[in-house]
DNA sequence: TCCGGGAAGTACCAATTTCAACTATTTTCA
DNA sequence: TGAAAATAGTTGAAATTGGTACTTCCCGGA
């Protein structure tokens, strides 16, 4: 027998899908029209320039973006014609490769980082208290780890 | 002068990010591989049921799911093909369009839903105590009605 | 050493989504 | 009244995404 969810809970999911889908499209337009990248193209410019030497190797990339290795690969290959990374072989692993950010993607990901926050802050961070926020997250970090333990 | 977030919200905002994205890809997964469904499918099975006479004008399903007309416009279409809803004309306003949900796409809903609520409670609900999972509906609330007011 | 299974990445194909035009109708208001 | 502007919805092409097959390479065991 199912056991169907109440009004509030109700409530409460669809405000996670809707908070969660005008947040990012909010976002996302602010990033592609002053910018011209997506928030796809920001989270591998931000965890390129996170990791020493600027390098990641492409299934590592993937699945701190949780992308898909095939979707990684069309991403990372667009932002390669755009300049903004590189591809490298991985010599100890000959099957790897690695994602090199470029001068230029350094260089987008600095102009863009301020639009970026500055959003994350006025729709997200200071719409609530402190206390809030931080519920939230600790709320996401546990059904994120329900689902996919690794993730953190 | 940019003021960037700490590395608490740092997480807690990726968490947001991480859990939206694993439960939206694993609820879509069940529903997919057991009911050939799409969270798409079912959120306009679901709105459809929810209405009078399940019918309801294109643009108000569009703003309720959150999609483009274009794209509601294409989704609806295959689901026509599929023959879970139909589309019949506005006499009122010739230029609109209902949605109509047919005897097919309601048992595809009776059938769909107790697997997708079982999902939304495993990994969502379940996951969380009653005041954390409460918090998390509010805060979204908030988050929602910042960027659109009328997003409820 | 050599084989078989598995991993890393890419390529191809189908499905979905977006963008920009386009048609048809309604609304506004001079 | 009768344009002009706005709204509802669709369409087709281009871009993105997802699934799967394929290629190349690594690794453990016989």
């Amino acid at each position: 027998m199912t056991k169907w969810l109440s009004a509030d809970e109700q409530q409460s999911w669809r405000s996670f899908i809707t908070a969660w889908t005008l947040l990012n499209h909010q976002l996302n337009l602010d990033l592609q029209s002053q910018h011209g990248l997506t928030i796809a193209d920001y989270e591998i410019l931000v965890r390129l320039s996170e990791t020493p030497g600027r390098r990641m190797r492409m299934s590592e990339l993937a699945e701190l973006t949780l992308a898909s290795r095939s979707r990684l690969s069309h991403q990372v290959g667009r932002m390669e014609a755009a300049g903004l990374v590189n591809r490298a072989e991985c010599t100890e692993d000959r099957r790897g490769s690695f994602a090199t950010l470029t001068e230029a993607g350094w260089q987008a990901l600095v102009a863009a980082a301020p639009v970026h926050v500055a959003g994350v802050r006025t729709h997200l961070v200071d719409v609530l208290t402190k206390s809030e926020f931080k519920a939230l997250g600790a709320a996401c970090q546990k059904v994120a780890s329900a689902i996919s333990p690794e993730s953190n």
